[in-house]
DNA sequence: AATAATTTTTAGACAAGTCTAAATAAATAT
DNA sequence: ATATTTATTTAGACTTGTCTAAAAATTATT
């Protein structure tokens, strides 16, 4: 059995190798998980010896098959918990990460399919971000940043890139909420921000912003 | 902030404060915890700096005020989550205590808050078990052990003192749960057994089962 | 009151997980 | 191609929580 630590260390390869391919190093890692990269290569070496990743000295990692299905599971669990503190608890969508963070390291498969049948088979979580099924399938979105958004279409948010409380408390602010409809009206080339539209409303955001929000085409 | 480890002890103490009455045995804790009396010692020291316990060497531990406070809150997610996971999930009552033994290390006010509202404020849990309020205050009730009910008088099912999966399924079978009448019809000399009614139906238990039945007068 | 049995504590060891500082390998620049 | 910088690993130390075995204190028995 998978102490927390160690499924911490998963879940964090995963994430990395979900946004940038390919294997991830040890300084990525340490950097995600706010650790040393010596503890890092420690503990590459304790998971490779139990066949959760591939390792090999100064190349990086990636995840065994079994590995990255075990991290797939615990990035399930923390998505239905998401779900479970904003639908069913009235938690706003920035106050659920670092309790989710927690709640993802129950161990019990009984547990997670009763919640995941409880919360109706969510395939999002509160910020967007799909929901791998019992078998470790994530639901497709075909998603690009708003940044991207081509001048003059509409838009759906579908999705935020980054959970920090502090940026979901500013989109709370712009009125930009999962669902909102979005359109860029204008790109301002000097400081590269864009006049836009949510819901309607005339609004203006920086790139910093536009590339963290994640737009389906209407 | 305290270890999951400090906190089981911590509760441990609690519970065996709550059924001996005094202070508490380094044996009888590592007996709770199934562990050893060395390691009991160990944290006892440690707790105890800690000012969560009261702790002279060979003389046994008692809760501080804070240390009391602490445990009685633990107990009060461990019981709102038994509660969840029944009366939402659909978790059976002897499924429950093993994932409630992990989830009541989560963390935060608030969550337990929001529980406790979601819940509707429940006063005991699945097992019968009183649930301390916000302010640490166990709701009262007068039961009596179902093998202490004078003969022909009347009763209703209120709580269970042990919760092993074996001895909950076996009362299952028996057809006894919260709430159910039950009459003692005539005692058994030579085994201690006890002929009795449940819900009007004629049935036989054993003073095991009985001194493990709580009963409150109808 | 002295002895025996039981309970509790201490001493020393170990595994997990982390850190700092030093060594080594790899990548980059000259 | 060599030197410099950066990334990674190793060495050694520390904390938490556990264990076994031995020592000490307490309790029970004669
Ligand atoms: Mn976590
Ligand atoms: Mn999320
Ligand atoms: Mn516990
Ligand atoms: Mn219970």
């Amino acid at each position: 059995m998978l102490s927390q630590a160690e499924e911490n260390y998963l879940k964090a390869i995963l994430k990395l190798s979900q946004k940038n391919g390919k294997s991830v190093s040890t300084n990525a890692i340490a950097e995600e998980l706010s650790t040393k990269a010596s503890s890092v290569s420690d503990m590459m070496k304790k998971l490779s010896e139990k066949s959760w990743i591939h390792y090999v000295k100064y190349q990086g990692v990636s995840l065994t098959e079994k590995g990255r299905s075990y991290a797939v599971h615990i990035v399930r669990k923390h998505r239905l918990w998401e779900v479970f503190l904003v639908n069913q608890l009235n938690f706003k969508w920035d106050e659920v990460h670092d309790i989710a963070e927690q709640l993802e390291h129950i161990k019990s498969l009984e547990l997670v399919s009763k919640l995941d049948a409880f919360l109706n088979f969510p395939s999002f979580d509160p910020h967007g971000d799909p929901i791998p099924n019992a078998e470790g399938i994530f639901p497709k979105s075909l998603a690009i940043p708003f940044s991207e958004l081509p001048i003059k279409s509409r838009g759906k948010v579908v999705a935020v890139v980054m959970d920090e409380p502090s940026f979901l408390k500013y989109l709370d602010k712009l009125s930009i909420s999962i669902g909102a409809q979005v359109e860029i009206i204008e790109v301002n080339e000097f400081d590269d921000s864009f006049d836009v539209k949510i819901n309607g409303k005339q609004s203006h955001i920086s790139l910093d912003v536009a590339k963290n929000i994640l737009i389906s085409l209407l």
